[in-house]
DNA sequence: CGTAACTTTGACAATCATCAAGGCAAGTGG
DNA sequence: CCACTTGCCTTGATGATTGTCAAAGTTACG
């Protein structure tokens, strides 16, 4: 079921990274080296603790997890989702400090990636994905900041399966939601019991399926045009 | 006035890039040759366009720019803020795409910075200067995301004095703030009529005194207390 | 079978947007 | 020096969107 599909890593020649740039033999090689080398996280823990030194990059195999912000009172914001082929905490500067935490949304498996500056094919590859990494972060801001919740809601189904796609992770027009309500909330600057209202309004337009943690856009196409939703490129060409 | 502080540039040796890392010889000479050679921008030009290639970086010597998203129907969210010496478009890969357009909101000065890969102690200040604009573009979302109208408003307001105090641009508690409430509503995810009348309670409450283009803050650090702010870090020690 | 986590529903309240109009200050041209 | 325009700030009335609180239903799982 949908916890164990999530839970089956990339394989590595398949994996998103070698989407991204070209990946010669040297740079798969050293990929499934790491790739052998899983950690294994339960739901809920600690990936990374804001304001702590980073112990070490991760690069997420499978499972969801999320960067997460909590103010004073409790109120807590999901800045991004992590999604497997992603990458954290890989900085080029001396003694990086984490400006925010990750917690694991579902079981989760990483791996340490390989180093930077020891091979260019994945230096690209990295550089490709942080790009990438940024581009979300910068539609999120325009999500929050400029959406009602129906558009946002859309937006983001829209954002996590096109994002999916690139690692074989969706059937069709449908993929794995593994998270709650409150989840999606804390992730859409919204409250649980708006998000439900929503999705039901969502059903009865016939734009988004939510049933069973598994998400099915009917017409993506549509539905991006209605939210006004362009995909997202950092290359040329 | 306002116009002709915020286009005075940074002096080299006290610029920004060389407050977050230690600049030997060589880095100050490069960066000082690099600010001898300075673009000009009238207000409201395009700095880049959303999807194309990029044409250089730009490092801001003076004047305030944005990054910008422009949805379907006409509403615009402000990314974030471009002070001076803050970098933009320098990325590490081949063929990059500007991920959003980025506008100038006041008269504004910048050069090319000099090549990444040339100069080790650059590299590590850039490193440290982009790590602190993803930081800030999170603090971004939990804002849009999390925060009310209010305290959105003293958020980014200790965010600027924050920032702007790195390049010696503030004066005691205030600073120049050349924008609009119009400018502003677009970063804050509101409207410049709700921004107007959030400004005046803030005046009223004594957090907040905007006048003729300047912001004071009365007592920074009762109004971090009172939004629930930290100031940001990227490295340790 | 029972419990805990999650989803759903309803009534009501707060926040913020919208619309429309007026005021004020700076600059422009007669 | 004075009308006139223009851009920006301010105010009021009203409404839509979203939040809050509380309770009941549902599902998964031991």
């Amino acid at each position: 079921m949908s916890l164990a599909r999530s839970a089956r890593p990339i394989p590595p020649a398949r994996h998103r990274l070698s989407r991204l740039a070209p990946l010669d033999n040297a740079a798969i090689a050293a990929l499934n080296e790491a790739i052998g080398r899983p950690q294994l996280f339960r739901p809920r823990r600690d990936l990374m603790v804001e304001g702590r030194d980073i112990a070490g990059p991760h690069l997420i195999l499978s499972g969801w997890a999320a960067r997460v912000r909590i103010l004073l009172d409790g109120r807590r914001q999901f800045l991004n989702f992590l999604l497997p082929g992603d990458i954290v905490g890989l900085y080029h500067h001396q003694r990086p400090v984490a400006p925010t935490s990750i917690i694991t949304l579902t079981e989760v498996t990483t791996c340490v990636p390989p180093d930077l500056g020891a091979l260019p094919a994945l230096d690209e590859a990295y550089a490709i994905s942080h790009a990438l990494d940024e581009a979300y972060l910068l539609a999120q801001i325009a999500r929050l900041g400029r959406m009602n919740a129906m558009e946002r809601i859309g937006d983001l189904m829209l954002e996590l399966h096109e994002r999916l796609e690139l690692s074989e992770l969706t059937h069709g027009r449908s993929f794995d939601l593994p998270i709650t309500q409150e989840t999606l909330a804390d992730a859409l600057g919204l409250t649980a019991v708006h998000v439900n209202r929503m999705l039901q309004a969502a059903r009865r337009g016939g734009d988004l399926i939510w049933s069973s943690r598994s998400m099915t856009i009917p017409d993506p196409q549509a539905l991006a045009r209605k939210v006004g939703r362009a995909s997202i490129r950092v290359t040329a060409g």
